[in-house]
DNA sequence: CAGTGGTCTAGACCACTTC
DNA sequence: AAGTGGTCTAGACCACTGG
C-alpha cells in the first residue's frame, strides 16, 4: 500500500488525492463501490480527518467520488469522471475520438480587430489584438477553420511562440504564459461557410455547418481569448459537456 | 451588519455564504475588490477559521470569489458569477435574454424507445421510457422543438405531472422528484428540420438549424434524461457556458 | 516585517443509515 | 447501537505578498 511522504513538498491531502485517483484509474475501486471510510483513511494514512476530508471534497468536486450521508463515499462512473475537465480543447477532443489532431497556422499578425473582437476582449483604445488563423485537421482531414484573437499586450508570449501552434493546443500555450482559462462562453449557430472557408476545408459552398464563437475568461473574469470556428456539418460533431447544477 | 444565528438549523458556514452572497449581489462588494480577510471574518462572525474557509471555498467553487495567496480573497466579475449554474435550462436562458418563456406539451406517453434512446438511458429489457414532446416559445414565437425521454420506473412522478410542463422547467421538476441533474453531455449538429418540425415551428423546410442531443446524468453517473432538440437557425442562438479547466 | 491565504492537527458533537 | 459523513472548534506552522 502506498504511503504519504511527510518529506515530500506536496501537501498531504494532495498526495492522498493522487493515491486514490490512481486506485480508481487502475480499477482497484470500481464505480459505485465504497472507498474506505474517513476514519479508516485517517488510520491508514496517519493524517487528521480534516486532511482526509480536504482530499475527498476535492475529488467530489472533480467528479471522481460522490458522498451519501450515513452510507459512505463512492466512486463515480467513468463517464462523469472524464467529463469534468478541459473540454474545449479541440486537440484533446479529436484524440479522444481516436484520431490524430493536426493543423496548419495560416496567419499570425497584430490587428486592431473588429468592434466585436474589441468588445469581447475589452480592449482599450490603443490596444491591439493578436490574430491567429488555423485550419485544424483530424487524421489529415480538415475539420475546422479557426480564428483566434488574444489581447496583445497581455499575450505577447503567444505571439512570439505562434509558430509552434501547428498541432499544439492554444489553451496549454496560454496556460504556460500565465493566461489560464477558467470559464468559456460559447455561442453556436448553424451557418453556411464563407467562400474562403469552403475552399480551405474543401467542402461545397452550400453545405451548412456550425459557427461557434467562444470567449474565454480567466479566474477573475478578465477576457483572455476570443475565437470564431467553423465546423463543416459533414465532418465533425460538436460535443460539449457541462455541469448542469452544483452545490 | 447581519449576524449568524447559532439557533438557526442551517449550518454556520452556509449562513456565512448567504450573507456574503447577498453583499456581493447588493453591490456592497464590487468585482475585483477584496472581501474581509479570513481572520477578520473569524472575529466579525465569531466562528472558527475552518468554518470561514468552508464558506469561502464553496463560494470560490461557485465562481463568486477567487483567492490570491498572500494578497487576499476577491469578488469575481458578474459574468463569471452567473455562468456557473444551471445552464441548460432553456426557460432560464430565454428569461435571461429578456423574453417570456412558454411552451406547449404535445405528447406525453410511455414508449419502448429507439435503440439510441434505450442505450443512452441504459434501459433494461423490460423497462420503458417516458416520451415528452414540446414546442418551446419565447415571447410566443416558437424557437425549439424538443423531445425528452426519461427512464420510466424511476421517473414515474414526472409522467404523472407532465401536464404542468407547458412552460415549466423539466429540470426543476426532475429535481423535485429526486432526479437531480449533475452532468450533461451535449452533441450539436447542423441539420435541416424534419417535415413535422418545419410545420410546427413555421419555418421553411430548407432552413438549416441545430440539432442538439443531450444526455443528463445524476451525481453517480446514472442517466436520468435524454433529449433531442431542434433549434431553427434564424430564431435562436444556442449558448453554452462551461468551465474550461479546474483545480 | 506584518498580513494574507495554504496546510494540518486532535479533538468534539451532530444527523443519517443500517441492523 | 454502531458506523457513516456533516459541522465546528482552537489552536499551529508554513508560503507568499507587499511595503
Amino acid at each position: 500500500m502506498p504511503m504519504l511522504e511527510r518529506s515530500n513538498p506536496l501537501p498531504l491531502y494532495y498526495q492522498l488525492k493522487e493515491v486514490l485517483k490512481q486506485q480508481i484509474r487502475a480499477g482497484h475501486l470500481a464505480p459505485h463501490t465504497a472507498i474506505p471510510s474517513e476514519p479508516e483513511l485517517v488510520a491508514r494514512y496517519r493524517v487528521s480527518r480534516a486532511t482526509v476530508r480536504q482530499a475527498l471534497t476535492e475529488l467530489v468536486h472533480e467528479g471522481l467520488l460522490y458522498r451519501q450521508h450515513g452510507k459512505g463515499t463512492f466512486v463515480c462512473e467513468p463517464r462523469v469522471q472524464q467529463t469534468l475537465s478541459e473540454l474545449t480543447s479541440l486537440s484533446e477532443d479529436i484524440r479522444r475520438r481516436g484520431k490524430q489532431p493536426g493543423g496548419l497556422l495560416l496567419v499570425s499578425e497584430l490587428v486592431r480587430g473588429s468592434e466585436t473582437v474589441r468588445e469581447r476582449l475589452r480592449l482599450l483604445d490603443e490596444e491591439q489584438a493578436i490574430r491567429l488563423v488555423r485550419v485544424r485537421t483530424a487524421d489529415e482531414v480538415p475539420i475546422a477553420y479557426e480564428v483566434d484573437y488574444l489581447p496583445y499586450p497581455r499575450a505577447t508570449g503567444i505571439y512570439q511562440r505562434a509558430k509552434e501552434l501547428g498541432e499544439g493546443s492554444l489553451y496549454s500555450m496560454m496556460a504556460s504564459e500565465g493566461l489560464t482559462p477558467y470559464i468559456a462562453e460559447q455561442n453556436v449557430k448553424a451557418a453556411l461557410p464563407s467562400a474562403r472557408e469552403a475552399e480551405l476545408l474543401r467542402i461545397p459552398p452550400d453545405e451548412p455547418g456550425l459557427r461557434v464563437t467562444c470567449t474565454t475568461f480567466d479566474q477573475t473574469g478578465s477576457p483572455i481569448a476570443y475565437s470564431e470556428v467553423f465546423y463543416p456539418g459533414s465532418r465533425y460533431e460538436y460535443m460539449v459537456t457541462l455541469r448542469v447544477a452544483r452545490s
